[in-house]
DNA sequence: TTGTAGGCGTTATCAT
DNA sequence: ATGATAACGCCTACAA
């Protein structure tokens, strides 16, 4: 039971309590409740409750007050259904509740809740393409006013239907459209040029796709700079692994690496991901293989752990890609009426990264 | 643009496309539109879409069609204006997307989202306590059916205000009302004894508070059954050191311990948290510390990475509590009306924890 | 600048 | 078992 504010002199009781066929939870208050105790009408407290220029600011602090008396709370579902708006923004991701996606939506809520938006969820359960994409969004339609789509492997070429809400991509290349990432063939570049500045000549490759996000083009991506920085002083791969972009296949694809005579081995290995790259070390401590001493690992992301285990590896800014992700939402969603006139706006916005040195790279002996 | 079946034939157009004023997203069916479709009343299509039982089948499946061609799919915040029932629940944590509320959040979905519930996130802000949580929770009130609520430090003295949704616990016993978690005090004794076991004499606890849950009771269990192992055995504690349940709390702690010579250090190490004993590696690795040759380092968790290196482990069973906690939840949603009348139930559920013996640990030398 | 009133899409109540 | 119809609480023209 909440105790009133003792400042202000209730003129009119809380009348909602006596409403016997509401379903409401009793005790709440309603905007009827706030009018009749500011004395004004229901329109003007919620112009007043929005901030509307127009409202007199006398009437407005009466509003509040009010409002604050009643612990007055617009209830977001009246108000969703009253204005078409959901001030919700959807985020579909292949597998939720991975470290990536976590931090992602840390980013994304970081600017959506200031901004008095909710973050909804949704997985695409995992063997799953494109059409699945498009009945999953279906029945988001109208709980959101826009989608973020992580990792969700559309296709360059994939144009977002204009009878759906705004959509923004992370993690790929739009050839129209907003979208949003990193640079992963510099990436995979700078990861490469480290390992060759070091003096390795014999270099494995560490990547293959995750069985739910098969389709992503960032294993392709980070494996061409990779190549490049290599043909760029005349070398060639020393082996190539699939890891399928989990620390259990980084770990299986190693223990059948590393029982080879070292002689076969590489001396270095580029993982696409930092979690693969765990999965190498338990493989390489597993089999008395040292790092950096008989192998030096590489990995891609900077994982929240990657810096207690000394990984070297290529720093990816992912709260920041939320953040950068959810003010694009928010621009999308203002200037959607306008957007319907004119041409889809076109562009893919890159973040920059960044190779991080710790211990598990070092000069071949 | 969808495509509509061609096996049914449309026998009345979807007439929501000329509603004019509607700010709804143009082509979206309403339920007056299957309504029409079906040939039947308003009433019906919502009793058939929600699987009444008292709906005939030959109707039921003439709406389903109907739904169906239509792609109709209920507004959510129409129902859940006109049902009370928000069909959502709320998470509140001191830290979102860590690695443990994440996998609480899957273990939630993965019995909500089936059950046709959301999960709506909410943080308690860094500094908080109890009147912030009650504010926190406030906003909260009229947008969830329930709220489960980790780590919040409540008290076990709490007790859920009968005029707010019901609401679950994890990780804390409370008197009153359902709460659900391990058992920290007997998790902490397994851990000790398992170094105890080992043969080891000199143990200390790497233990403390998180700033964000200081008030959580976790870490006085889990040192209470330490040091009843300890005790059993005629044993005391060698040195205690605050890592504040963080990777780089854990590592500055142990930057400090482990530069003292090798005699006046403990031979192995409780760490109530896998990520503090992650920051434990990490400062022995970089001071030249042999784990577990120089030190046995045992964690608390079985964070996702802890196998791959090695980390010996009290295994908490996150996800399952998160599942569980749904259950609660939905049933508590269920019960509501009725626990108007009674007392409340009290029960503290326990999820069976496990010693997962790695490579961390070993006989002292 | 403020008030009035109609509508948002669904559910629930009450007849039938 | 099914059909009308009145809420649900808020927003937004439009009028004043």
């Amino acid at each position: 039971v909440p105790t009133f504010g003792s400042n202000a002199v209730s003129k009119i009781p809380m009348t909602t309590r006596a409403r016997a066929k509401s379903t409401r939870r009793e005790g709440t208050a309603t905007i009827a409740d706030v009018a009749k105790l500011a004395g004004v009408s229901e329109a003007t407290v919620s112009r007043a409750m929005r901030d509307f220029p127009q409202v007199r600011p006398e009437l407005r602090d009466r509003v509040l007050a009010a409002a604050a008396e009643l612990h007055y709370v617009a209830d977001s579902n009246a108000s969703r259904l009253a204005s078409g708006k959901t001030r919700t923004v959807g985020l579909v991701a292949p597998q939720l509740m991975t470290w990536y996606v976590s931090q992602m939506s840390a980013g994304l809520e970081d600017v959506l809740h200031p901004a008095g938006n909710d973050l909804l969820i949704s997985a695409l359960s995992t063997p799953t393409r494109r059409q699945e994409l498009q009945d999953g969004r279906a029945t988001f339609r109208q709980r959101v006013d826009a989608v973020v789509l992580v990792d969700a492997f559309v296709g360059h070429d994939w144009v977002p239907p204009a009878s759906e809400p705004p959509a923004i991509v992370v993690g790929e290349r739009l050839d129209s459209g907003f979208s949003l990432g990193i640079d992963d063939e510099h990436g995979g570049l700078i990861a490469m040029q480290h390992l060759i500045d070091l003096g390795h000549r014999q270099i494995g490759l560490l990547g293959g796709h995750s069985p739910v996000a098969e389709f992503s083009p960032v294993s392709e991506l980070r494996q061409s700079g990779a190549l490049r920085a290599l043909s760029n002083v005349g070398l060639r791969l020393f082996g190539e692994y699939n890891g399928m972009f989990s620390i259990e296949g980084g770990y299986k694809a190693m223990c059948e690496l590393l029982v080879l005579p070292k002689i076969h081995r590489p001396t270095a290995l580029f993982c696409y991901s930092d979690e693969m790259a765990f999965g190498a070390f338990q493989a390489a401590r597993e089999l008395g293989v040292s790092i950096p001493g008989d192998l030096s690992i590489i990995g891609f992301d900077d994982h929240p752990v990657s810096e207690s285990v000394g990984l070297t590896t290529v720093r990816q800014p992912v709260r920041e890609l939320g953040r950068r992700a959810a003010h694009r939402v928010l621009a999308a969603i203002a200037n959607e009426p306008a957007q319907a006139n004119g041409p889809i706006a076109t562009e893919h916005e890159l973040l920059p990264i960044e190779l991080v040195v710790r211990s598990s790279t070092a000069a071949p002996l």
